[in-house]
DNA sequence: AGCTCTTACGGCGACCGTAATAATC
DNA sequence: GATTATTACGGTCGCCGTAAGAGCT
């Protein structure tokens, strides 16, 4: 058994049982993959794969076993290269993060002009993607963390932590009759023509819970992946926009009015996490920190530890987050 | 990095450092393990040794928290091959066990008998030892099992299972005066000379315990590793010899007397453990639960989450041990 | 002096890539 | 017919083992 032939075996699980794409992500030959499978298929006298003639059909109940094993070993391996790396030269690497436009654009800033002081010497990547495409990029190796607002907690193979809560902001034109209803309630909101996130998008779904709960139907006009999009077409006169607070910089929006709506929807959790059993480098637990006060590399490790995303949710109380 | 050189480093720190034993402990040449260590170091870019000038010293701090990764990888790779292995006979196999002399000569007989009905195709080997060799040998990955009542406790690598709780006996010549003395007490014991076993032995420490709370010195004049020798000196009139109950079989001892004992001295507990990781093939269960039926392979498998000893030994109650 | 690690060197094996063939969608 | 996996083949690289050299204890 070789490094290799896991690696083999790995990538082709990723890539749909198709050996050529494999080959082509290892920037390598598909007759070397398929030869090596075939040795490791000798070697431990097992068909890894179903075939059906000459092509794989699906993994085997064993080779899916010994795929996980092996998912283990490769990850290790990086382990074994990241804690050589960290021994080397400690405030030296490379930080790639995936995360959403929300929080790229807003949350993020102060903390990587931060960080890039502290360590001039580590090379940052951010990817932006939506939460689905973030969590795969995180579970997959191809970035380090992944922090989004929804739809990660789910992957069990990532260990996502809270970062902290935030509530939304009503985004009108200066002129709009809502400026004037100062107890603003949910049924005038759902009265006017609604810009927001497409679903799946920044806490999206605790929104439409909120009109749910009420049995208030929503009209909504435009949905966007992010609130600078949103902010144009409520510029636009197309309807009022629902945006995260983080995103409401009056300032920047002279022509705008932000009307605080904390107690119109629940508060949504920004959430960051890594691929469980991933060794952080120790700029990687300073990031955390920085981002996240309450993180520190001990509570990371705790949540390391722990089995499930519901033992980790368990670790942290709602009210001990920060709110923005 | 490949498996080999990780197989290299765990060898030369399993051998002391020396590279020389590390490389016969694994059937190859000084030279090749010597040059890919070298390569490792180079590859990583640590030094995995600390040298002084052409001996090797101590491991790194790096070099060590790289060993403890690549014993894991070499244990996942073991359970690969165990996995394939159990895919393509789940009836064949190898389980070897160590063990001290009380287990092998009373406790296990008749399950090792059902055992080898149930699973002809397995050949099983035991091997008799101290207690401490016995968990060496169940850490070191030579066997599968260690079974054994003390000392075995201590190892953090070994997941250690209770099995059953077993107390003592007395074993005098028929015309012994003590065997008149109706309510035995642990002050007539200490007054005759003591045969029993030795130091770290079959519950010796239990044993020492129970005197030492009364404030008795006991006349220890013969101590040896299994019951057998003890009651051979018996027979020569050296004392009373002590020990465990499963050893007493009047049937075969017909010029002894065995006067129960479990009032004087606290229960022992014997237990089982294998490798923290390792793998487990089917007819391992089952043996597991043929020895103590309520270590059901559910049982089993809570322990093997648990993380420390402790953890385990909360997960079993004292009261639910059978009692030998 | 003895043991142990490193360097040097040669042979064998294994992996990889190209090319051709077979089989499936 | 296009895509995809297997078989065949040759080159190159790398590992292993023997032999010799260097450095501790």
């Amino acid at each position: 058994m070789k490094l290799q032939q896991l690696r083999y075996l790995s990538a082709i699980a990723q890539n749909n049982l198709n050996i050529s794409a494999a080959a082509e992500s290892l920037y390598t030959s598909q007759p070397g993959v398929s030869k090596q499978i075939r040795l490791l298929e000798e070697e431990l006298g097992v068909e890894l794969f179903a075939r059906n003639g000459k092509h794989l059909t699906r993994i085997s109940p064993v080779g899916q076993a010994i795929l996980e094993r092996a998912r283990m070993i490769l990850q290790e391996v990086r382990n074994i290269q990241t804690l050589a790396e960290e021994a080397r030269h400690h405030e030296r690497g490379n930080l790639s993060i995936a995360t959403t436009h929300t929080q790229a654009r807003y949350a993020l800033p102060p903390v990587i002009q931060r960080f890039r002081a502290r360590y001039p010497q580590v090379t940052l990547q951010l990817h932006q993607g939506s939460p689905t495409q973030i969590a795969e990029l995180a579970a997959s190796g191809e970035v380090d963390f992944a922090i989004a607002t929804e739809a990660i907690a789910l992957f069990e193979d990532l260990v996502m932590m809270p970062c902290y809560l935030w509530n939304r902001c009503i985004i009108t034109p200066r002129d709009h009759p809502l400026v004037r209803r100062q107890p603003l309630t949910l049924e005038a909101v759902a009265e006017c023509p609604l810009v927001t996130y497409v679903f799946g998008f920044t806490g999206r779904s605790k929104l439409d819970e909120a009109f749910r709960n009420q049995q208030l139907k929503p009209r909504v006009v435009f949905t966007a992946t992010d609130a600078d999009v949103i902010k144009t077409y409520v510029r636009l006169g197309l309807g009022i926009g629902i945006v995260a607070h983080m995103a409401c910089v009056p300032e920047q929006d002279h022509d705008l009015v932000a009307l605080d709506a904390s107690h119109l929807f629940a508060p949504s959790t920004t959430k960051i996490g890594f691929r469980r059993g991933m060794l952080l480098r120790g700029y990687m637990y300073d990031f955390i920190t920085e981002f996240a006060p309450h993180l520190t590399p001990e509570v990371v490790q705790r949540a390391e530890q722990a089995g499930s995303n519901d033992a980790i949710n368990a670790l942290f109380q709602e009210q001990d987050l920060p709110v923005l």
